[in-house]
DNA sequence: CATGATTTTGGGAATGTTCCCAAAAATATA
DNA sequence: TATATTTTTGGGAACATTCCCAAAATCATG
């Protein structure tokens, strides 16, 4: 039961002023005797008093809230992207509401209508694997809400969007297993509606193309990154005919799945099979061996996505342009293709403590 | 640029209606003639309407959305405490507005002001390592508006808390390690302001005088959880003339900087040193050897801090009497204090895709 | 001390919605 | 057909704030 509300007219009556000034003092107008403005402050800090961004936002039609939407928050990328762009629109002086969708395409439309419903001013977006459809993002864009999409990105859609460059990080990590002598390289790869997954295996295809390395499409499998099917995947790979002796992983969590499951088989990591990864998860650099993996300025592509959302909120005169920002990204070499690298699989460990 | 919002009003001219008609036939007030509520909902279905909340939580004074705010979310923990805590919210009909604190005291009073100026209907708590003073979260009491704090609980303030039984899953983890035969047990303890540190602390000294170890003040170190000073003495523990033959930390990161010193040192694990750690990231079960850990249902921690919110906003006459509960811990053994146990360090992996 | 200029204050509209009460329309009853 | 009853609709107040314009108070200048 939430007791009676402090508001201005409390305070105007307290003091037998009008709410008029006592809105002045608190919002630092100059029309107001010094006086007058420290009488007010005094009270309202006496009395708990806050001012109600309801009424505001009712008035000026701006919420100075952003949303968030990320598929999921349990590994550390997208908590670390969220930070990132908190940091940045924060310093701008919006607040930030964060919506996960669970990878689910029908609780993503809800979170949907939950920030439209709740006038949010903008924003970012990195949507679920199931959605292939993307009318409800349109909805923000009909209605001049800026949208920003980062890491899964939509093409269909004429927003500003941050990526990183998945098609050359995909291309660098087949390319350093070939160099390190591999020949069949598999290729674990991510649902097809989400653009990254198709960036990194064009990288994958070009890579072996460039270096006269055949395609084997039996060496190619598209799964929905749900582990347990990835423990199916790659079990399937080793029993091939023709095993791979080099895996190439749509994700850090796919590769590490791997490497469990390569391990368990008692085969050597890497000289029967070697692995890489993309993303650098915390944990990569903490397992045995190392994993080799491609790593992605993960706060960048928070802070990136803020500015181009604060980009189109600070034009106020038409839509302004949008922008497409690709991130560079950088393989990190560790046991899981080379040996002797990174024996102990520690290695610039950034975690944080937890309770 | 927003462009104009459509209104019940807009609809209302278009239809020849008034407002009140308009606002009934949305929110399905029965006094409505099908022909008009169906002639409403279709206009409204193709205007892309959305009721404006900001306008209602202004009548109604209540916002149904819900704060919670964590020191941090870069380890697993807290966004696995969201999750569950949102997952409950969302079925009674809440919104969530995640703050995280980044362990700083002043931002966390930041945050503060931030939650009560979006009028949150409650808030769900745990306080940074630095918080010593918590006058910031007594104004939410004043106002009438509840607080459940989780995790990192506060003596002082009666209000709803949930916890787990750290003194408990501490005692177990020494006695476990006692059983193992060790003797000269370290114990790297979080700082003094966190509760929950302390009684891990008591945990920790019960097992050994229970089992008539003398508790050895050189083998205590309290720290800031930041893990270059964890390394720094683990260190010096190691440097002592007489060295522990065992280690307790205060959680999992901690106990992976210590496993990631002893390793580099040559020392062999559990023989030389065993190690225990407290919250069972996913990493512990990863690593190798693999943690021998003190889980604790991190997701129902979550469950419960929303359920406890939700007793204190149901109640509409005087303040329900705050509850308290304490959730069990488990001891989860692996290879860090027993030879033989979990070889590989890959066990009961459960974290998700990422990209 | 009067006049004009400037500073300070007050009153009302506006924001989008719900809810209460009254008015109008439709329906039932005599 | 007139009256009573029920259903459906409309008009205003209320929520907390800001902003514009006018009114009042203060100040400076001759």
């Amino acid at each position: 039961m939430k007791s009676h509300q402090i508001t201005i007219i409390d305070i105007a009556n307290t003091l037998n002023l009008s709410k008029s000034t006592v809105s002045r003092a608190l919002t630092g107008h100059p029309n107001v005797k010094v006086k007058t403005r420290e009488r007010v402050l005094e009270l309202a800090a006496e009395l708990d008093y806050q001012r109600n961004q309801l009424a505001i936002s009712l008035l000026t039609n701006r919420t100075q809230t952003i949303g968030i939407m990320v598929p999921e928050f349990l590994s550390s990328f997208f908590p670390k992207v969220i930070i990132g762009a908190q940091d940045v629109l924060a310093k701008a002086g919006y607040n930030v509401v964060i919506c996960h969708s669970n990878e689910s395409y029908e609780t993503e439309i809800v979170n949907t209508k939950l920030l439209l419903a709740s006038r949010v001013d903008g924003i970012l977006v990195s949507h679920t694997k199931e959605t292939r459809n993307f009318e409800h993002f349109k909805i923000f864009d009909r209605k001049g809400i800026p949208v920003v999409f980062f890491n899964r990105i939509v093409d269909e859609m004429s927003v500003s969007k941050v990526a990183v460059d998945d098609y050359e990080g995909a291309y660098q990590a087949v390319e350093h297993l070939i160099k390190t002598g591999k020949r069949r390289i598999a290729h674990l790869s991510g649902p097809d509606s989400l653009q990254n997954s198709r960036s990194r295996l064009n990288g994958y295809r070009d890579a072996l193309t460039n270096h006269q390395i055949p395609i084997d499409p039996a060496l190619i499998i598209s799964y929905d990154l749900t582990l347990d099917k990835a423990n199916i995947y790659v079990n399937h790979l080793l029993n091939l005919p023709q095993p791979p002796d080099a895996l190439f992983a749509i994700n850090d969590p796919t590769a590490i799945e791997a490497l469990k499951v390569i391990k368990s088989r008692g085969l050597r990591i890497p000289e029967d099979i070697a692995i890489v990864g993309f993303s650098d998860d915390p944990i990569s650099a903490l397992i045995e061996p190392g994993l080799t993996t491609v790593s992605q300025p993960v706060d960048e592509i928070g802070r990136e996505a803020a500015r181009l959302l604060l980009n189109q909120l600070a034009a106020d005169d038409e839509r302004p342009e949008p922008e497409l920002v690709v991130l560079p990204t950088r393989l990190i070499i560790r046991g899981s293709t080379v040996t002797g690298e990174n024996p102990t699989g520690f290695a610039d460990q950034t975690s944080l403590p937890s309770f």
